[in-house]
DNA sequence: GTCTATATATGGATAGAC
DNA sequence: GTCTATCCATATATAGAC
């Protein structure tokens, strides 16, 4: 079948439509990998969602694996692109519930907003050989930046429940899971209702102060 | 080579050695399961282990998915008969410390006997599509008892966080994924301090009632 | 029931024309 | 650069002898 060539107004050029036929696999991959996830995903099946061959495919990524560490490289531009609107200082207190609320949801959002490439990645790291213990690795290395937040905190004498290495990687791992298993289907005011249950568990725990219900 | 047709006292029966091999291939997936995990490994993987054939191997599966459900079913028998022991009434109060730890300590206790089947398990329940929620699905049965201790306590009279069905599966979800991540390597005394800290993180939060240290 | 040998299916990856 | 056609490796599952 004939494909347009050149759907936008920019000059049909080889190197444009590498770029187009590059952006289209990426999209596409986007699209199947929401719906069959990354590992049951095969090249084929991006391929023919973006409309392309299987040859041309290799022209652009060597293999599934590079595919998606480029979409994880546009997923960390946008998201970085996005952080840096807010201020992010070390010197956050996450002891302080609106400053943990704000961590939560920013963490929230990015899944939800580039949930195809959270789930492959996610699937990913899963798949790979548990004695290789790179699910640990890697929940240490994305829950850094929540360490050092409470490493602060406990410097400023807030006693915590237990290392911050340990506390950082429990909360990542309840957020990555949670964010997961959760459908695609849920709205945007369920996802206010999980972040603030999420602040609360984690900000006072099961036993915090919180007003009785009126009953 | 020569296998060893009768290593117990057994009678050398041919069903006797059915069982025997049975035997064999489940406990082979234990070893290989916890090295490569259970996507990675092939069936092959499991018969060369098991010193058996490949052929054999149909005798008692029809498929490495019917190996997990046999593995999981003697699983679920060795920790019943170990839950057994406790009291498990429906009236339990998990905004008491003592009563959550001990809640944390046989979950995280059950995932550290069985880690095979336990990695095996989520392995295969992440590498489900999304598409099909059996991931949510899933978590919302394992936290089926821990959603109605909530419900308990809320009806009790404590306010919770949130709906105890999005409490519970949050906290299954830091359970599965930390239990997942856990390096095998880990020591007993260390599996005590992750049970101290996860259940004072859920028992009080980051801003709990804790003596500051002494600094 | 267990074995060896093999049929079958699948998908990753490449060669060469356009 | 993209395509079609194809090679090739891998793993599931079965057939038939013992």
């Amino acid at each position: 079948m004939a494909r347009a060539t050149a759907t936008t107004a920019k000059a049909n050029t080889r190197k444009a439509q590498a770029a187009e036929t590059r952006a289209a696999l990426l999209a596409a991959a986007r699209r199947v990998f929401s719906e069959r996830g990354y590992l049951n995903t095969k090249i084929t099946d991006v391929t023919a969602a973006a409309g392309r061959s299987t040859g041309s495919f290799y022209e652009h990524f060597a293999d599934k694996e590079q595919l998606l560490q480029a979409m994880i490289a546009e997923m960390e531009a946008s998201a970085d692109a996005h952080l840096a609107q807010h201020d992010h200082p070390n010197d956050h207190d996450l002891t302080d519930r609106a400053q943990l609320r704000e961590h939560i949801a920013i963490a929230w959002t990015v899944m939800r907003e580039h949930r195809p490439v959270t789930v492959a990645q996610f699937q990913s790291m899963i798949a790979a050989d548990p004695g290789s213990g790179r699910a640990w690795q890697s929940l240490l290395e994305q829950t850094t930046t929540l360490r050092e937040h409470l490493e602060y905190s406990r410097a400023q004498g807030h006693p915590l429940p237990g290392e911050p290495q340990l506390i950082a990687a429990a909360i990542g791992a309840m957020l990555g899971m949670l964010g997961y298993a959760t459908p695609a289907t849920v709205q945007p005011k369920d996802d206010d209702r999980i972040v603030d249950a999420l602040t609360d568990l984690l900000h006072s725990g099961l036993t915090g102060p919180r007003q009785t219900s009126p009953q």
